[in-house]
DNA sequence: CCATCTTTGTGCACGCGTTCACAAAGACAT
DNA sequence: ATGTCTTTGTGAACGCGTGCACAAAGATGG
């Protein structure tokens, strides 16, 4: 069983780096702003400035897609934004179903975002009959029952998970078996899917921790010998007690 | 000027690898759960399996920490649910400020994750005087001109920005300057941020760009044969014509 | 038509992260 | 005490992503 994988392995077929397809979207907000500000052309140097990369990587990144560049002048912005969006399948309409409509998943189906680039809120479903019927953001919820004919009727192939995570991998299954292939998950679990389906999960509580391990490195650098002293000594405690259930918390703040 | 740096380059400190740190929060949250049934030691297998990734990586992150498993028994659950909180800094309480508290901001506020290890939101602000006064989540919204004042009285050193995209940066460096030096950006924006300053960011619609590739890729490996002589073809007569504004949207589609 | 100047596209080297595979460590039974 | 069996911890190889640095390409001016 292929349990949670994130990804699939390979990235051959036309061989772009997974890396790479990650920052396009950077590329293509930037240059539809720039578009939107009727600027005709722009340099490497520029365009990776405003999306916040490397200018070396971003001109391999495009070297991926083919040469669309005009050495000595740069790029032409419209046909950027075309050979991108084409890139990344935004040429065509996608719709998708978000399931789980508490604080959370009503705040999505409200994002403007959305709808602006080829993503079109197709229904949003939730589990609770009291829900059913109630419009959010101009469109009904309907009820989980529906989830299957819902996905069929749609062509939906991408599913948004903003559901609890104890009903989060049931749901997963259920979109699975209808026929989405693609899920963008919410729920702070670990979601198991067959091969060829591709999940992404945005978690909150874990960007919250990954900043906070950083918060605290910080915070130890400023008193650096001492704080070395006191772990080094803490360290060689634990081991020599073999287990060391509960430690005194270093207790280092900022203020 | 140092533009939209994600991350700090450097991970020298007490040396643990960037993507470790990134998958700790995860091995966390299956230990707790087996800390609540009460499971007292777990493997390698076992755990990695709970949290979806490969036993050997799993191993080789639990290394870098130091050695707290038992060859032939495996893990206490108790013992690395401590360290590994320890080693996140979630034995310590962070104060964290949200700003923007539109759909979004309010679903974040709501959310229960938040509180559950070491987070508590010290602060509501939002730019509409409106808002002000009013109770979200139980907390009552403050104006963004109490900012710097609620950033130091409450020593928060973690901003939660959920603003629209244009307000982004103007709040991103009024919460560095009052003293922050961790943000978690909603916002569909590069931040811009002096040294010092990490910042991570959750884009919804990024992630969808990203699902949208692998699906149209999916999509084209089924009628791979025609779409290679078509893309061929189209490559080829893109290239001769020099730049063609418009060509034809192959319009491979699953349904 | 030639020289100069800008900017792309890429070969190359380096470092990080992943995975394999196995020796060492310890539990457990006899 | 000794042997067996399980599971950890890690050395080594590999592959991907990044960034430097430069040659080639083309625009532009004389």
């Amino acid at each position: 069983m292929a349990t949670g994988r994130t990804h699939r392995t390979a990235t051959r077929s036309r061989g772009i780096p997974e890396a790479t397809v990650a920052r396009l979207p950077l590329y293509l907000r930037a240059l539809t702003a720039l578009s939107e500000r009727s600027v005709p052309t722009v340099s490497s140097e520029e365009l990776a400035a405003a999306a916040g990369v490397n200018s070396a990587k971003l001109r391999k990144d495009f070297s991926y897609l083919g040469s669309y560049g005009t050495r000595g002048v740069g790029y032409d912005v419209e046909y950027l934004v075309y050979q991108i969006s084409r890139e990344l399948g935004l040429t065509q309409d996608w719709p998708v179903v978000i399931v789980g409509i508490g604080n959370l998943g009503a705040a999505l189906a409200n994002y403007g975002g959305f709808a602006s680039r080829g993503f079109r809120v197709a229904a949003l479903i939730d589990a609770d009959p009291e829900m059913a019927g109630k419009p959010v953001a101009g469109i009904p919820v309907q009820h989980t029952d529906q989830l299957e004919k819902i996905i069929d009727d749609n062509g939906v192939s991408i599913g948004v998970i903003a559901t609890p995570a104890g009903a989060a991998q049931q749901v997963c299954e259920r979109l699975v078996a209808a026929g989405v292939t693609s899920i963008l998950n919410f729920a702070p679990t670990v979601l198991s899917v067959p091969d060829g389906v591709d999940v992404r999960k945005v978690d909150l509580s874990i960007e919250l921790q990954i900043l906070a391990f950083h918060e605290q490195r910080k915070a130890g650098e400023e008193a650096d010998a001492q704080a070395d002293a006191v772990l080094a000594a803490e360290a060689a405690a634990a081991e020599k007690a073999g287990k060391g259930p509960d430690g005194d918390v270093p207790a280092v703040m900022p203020a």
